[in-house]
DNA sequence: ACTAATGAATAATTCGATATTTTGTGACCC
DNA sequence: GGGTCACAAAATATCGAATTATTCATTAGT
């Protein structure tokens, strides 16, 4: 975590000019997705500022950005805290999933045409080709991104980027439960069947099966989570 | 500096400290939301330090805040600007918040108890109470205030609190459109009573009957904004 | 004339230092 | 012993200046 400020001006992070403030963002984002930094934790200033090798503004401008969008919270004169989790927020948070993804899956089966169907098998095909590769018990970052793809390609005709916006919120927090309790041996076998059942569904416009497969996919999830007993 | 200070310390809002920041981003939504802060428009930052008074930390910290919920959009390097407005926006809001308030007021419904529908009663009797008072074709602070808490409470039993969070946004977002037509004139009559059939409605755990209302009221609004003829 | 390159002028971003608030500690009183 | 007040230490919030990026007018080259 040292070496970062160098290879962040020298290499570029190939990004034309990426502003620190946005950089700093997505690394802290990114830790607090895949648990290194963990739920209610203090985040300290002047120690992330070593640790990030940033300085005050961007990493403040980093954290403002990340309270509103429930990633940490702020308390008014004492500093920023990794957001706390507890199975009762993770049971909301799939609960509201359910109701959000379920609305843009059927608008999108309603729209669907050809570029939906499309991405759909593109990304759908880009998902399971890559190797398990498993490090530890946590999906590798690309593992994740195309599974995000893919999700959101199930949705992406429903016709309101704010929706779909808030799904891709839901889902980022999700990730951060699931990475939690690293969750991924379950998922070896049934993970690409459920997928690809998802897949057909939606080509077949059978969104009631859909529905059907993406609450059950979620619901699972939530399930092995918290018998995991990472939570209280 | 100190006489700035000093001025809002003393007048001092009555919250106890509050911080900086936080009260440049109430006054920068504020502005947005009636209009004040018109679409499109260029938050230069020198500019914004002596109109609100503050420095640029506070203000940079505020204008990211804004940023994440879609109030202002970010540039990289080149600055904020007060999010655009378009009638495809405007749409694309309505049709979302139909599908979310649908959701919420349906599981409202269904969850209904004693203090659910208390504060139906309670904030409706607070909104219907106050006068009209129209200051030009602008609702008041209070009225906006009495408006939202009242469409809050008939989705308050959805037992999501993200959820909620999602509606109370785009209930912000609406009325910034509704504020930058103006459009007051029509509510006159109509609005009061359409308040009163919702508030039966989910006190007679009709919820098909809520959401029909509720949903015709949205779109009513919006076809009124968009007649004005003040988006393109 | 038109495009490409140059370099002030302007604006945004970031840093370092200062001011303000919270937190922890111990003495003091009841 | 338990509570609270004052004070010191630590952490956060804010400011003003320095740095870096963008814009735009101007000029050189084809």
């Amino acid at each position: 975590m040292s070496a970062k400020t160098a290879a962040r001006k020298k290499t570029g992070t190939s990004k034309a000019t990426e502003t620190l403030a946005s950089t700093v963002y997505q690394e802290l984002l990114s830790d607090i997705l895949n648990g290194k930094l963990k739920p209610g934790h203090k985040l300290r200033l002047q120690a992330l500022k070593t640790q990030y090798n940033v300085g005050n503004s961007p990493l403040r401008e980093a954290l403002n950005r990340l309270s509103t969008n429930g990633m940490v919270v702020r308390e008014e004169n004492k500093g920023f805290r990794v957001s706390p989790a507890s199975i009762a927020e993770l049971n909301e948070l799939i609960q509201t999933r359910c109701w959000l993804e379920e609305r843009a899956i059927r608008e999108s089966v309603k729209n669907a045409d050809d570029e939906y169907d499309e991405k759909i098998v593109l990304t759908f095909h880009r998902l399971s080709r890559i190797q398990p590769e498993k490090n530890g018990n946590y999906l590798s970052e690309e593992q994740e991104m195309r599974h995000f793809e893919f999700h959101q390609a199930l949705l992406a005709a429903c016709k309101s980027d704010i929706l779909l916006g808030y799904c891709s919120q839901l889902h980022a927090q999700t990730t951060r439960y699931r990475n939690l309790a690293a969750v991924v041996e379950y998922r070896e076998g049934h993970e690409n069947e459920e997928h690809k059942q998802l897949r057909d569904a939606v080509l077949a416009r059978d969104a009631d099966k859909a529905v059907k497969l993406l609450q059950a996919h979620y619901n699972i999830t939530a399930k092995i989570v918290i018998d995991s007993g990472s939570l209280d």
